[in-house]
DNA sequence: CGGATGTATATTGTATCCAATTCCATTCCG
DNA sequence: CGGAATGGAATTGGATACAATATACATCCG
């Protein structure tokens, strides 16, 4: 019930996702650079662990490591962000294509359940979190967890940016509305319909984040 | 000219490298474990740079670290490969469709040279750069590099199972054939035939590879 | 025979030292 | 005065030694 993840984690594991949520919820900043000495010394550990941490997170993507210069916080460029949603409009909607056919009843409770959580007016610091299970959830039964796993990765990357955006506010509501448009589409199980609304779906929000980027 | 590549690397960097090639080349074989202080001893370096090396590795997936149990080279299951196999589809076919009107004179003519140096007698121990050097030329005008990146590290992943199977001999061939036939596609910019070719050559790609690793 | 125990081995983590590189301010010189 | 040279200071990268921890395997005993 723990899917499959080590009960005993190494310290430089605990490091990492402790950095990377960081980096997620914005406490450290894109462009920020990363002292080892003071970082290690703030979490107890020595430098070990963390140089390893940091090694993982830049092959994640996450920090860019340059040679005696340090690791820093990985910026995405508009272009960057574009090219990251365009992965996720071409693998998702081939991921819902395929698990529509196997969604549950136990399935789509769990998306509406998820959505009452969505609509929860204290929602805002959780969401990027919240917003990635509904999706993992729409894409579960296509049993591709190499791609679903890719997809969390980018999400995670771009989440980072949506959650700051002032088009949040904005882009809310839509994004509940197409949520519940795509539950209604997986429940009559209409294929070609729930593919096009995710893909507007995916979209509105790339063209959303990308015009908030843009004005800064 | 050196694709930005920093000039000065660490020795966690260039073991990293090193490791990498002799997974993709079969000098270290799936499951095979990976004992530190040997491989840090017969490289001439600590275990410190080591260790981050095979943080970085595991991060892109080409080793798994258990806990306290140390590394071994990642197997992918038959369904893994073939999941590997669904992405390159999805996200190759669209690069080539953008890349096709992008595409300049100077880049057919090194897709043809890059045909040659395939045909030659000698490509079976080089055959999984030039085979992805092939593509990456048909897919840089897409300037997409974030995908491109992406794809790269699949076509490593699935290069080194690739590389062993007998049905290179029998695809081999067939492979050279589609390839010239892309070329002929791209050069009358014709995107349906083009892409549709692709998915063709992909897709009979992963077949062979499925159906002999499925015989062992 | 089966389970508990102990021991060897390998990984993980820490501490310490040193080398290499970068950054930056100061100095030197035309 | 302006720009190049220089010389620390700070930081990262790497090596070594040692302690802690977990696993695997053999052994012992009831």
């Amino acid at each position: 019930m723990d899917s499959g993840l080590p009960v005993k984690r190494t310290i430089a594991d605990q490091v990492a996702e402790l950095v990377r949520q960081r980096i997620l919820t914005g406490q450290l900043k894109g462009g920020q650079p990363i002292r080892q000495e003071h970082l290690a010394a703030e979490l107890g550990v020595s430098r070990i662990p963390l140089r390893e941490a940091l090694k993982q997170l830049a092959a994640e993507g996450f920090v860019t490591i340059a040679s005696h210069k340090g690791a820093v916080v990985a910026e995405l460029s508009i272009a960057e962000v574009g090219e990251l949603f365009d992965i996720r409009l071409k693998l998702e909607s081939w991921l819902l294509q395929l698990a529509i056919p196997a969604l549950t009843e136990r399935d789509l409770t769990a998306l509406e359940k998820n959505l009452e959580e969505q609509r929860r007016p204290d929602i805002l610091p959780r969401w990027g979190d919240v917003n990635w299970r509904f999706h993992e959830i729409m894409y579960l039964p296509a049993n591709r967890p190499i791609t679903l796993k890719l997809l969390k990765n980018i999400h995670d990357k771009i989440d980072r940016y949506l959650r700051l955006e002032v088009t949040m506010r904005s882009g809310f509501h839509r994004a509940l509305r197409e949520h519940d448009g795509l539950i209604a589409f997986c429940r009559s199980r209409d294929v070609p319909a729930a593919v096009s609304l995710l893909e507007r779906h995916i979209r509105d929000t790339a063209r959303g984040l990308i015009a908030s980027l843009k004005v800064q």
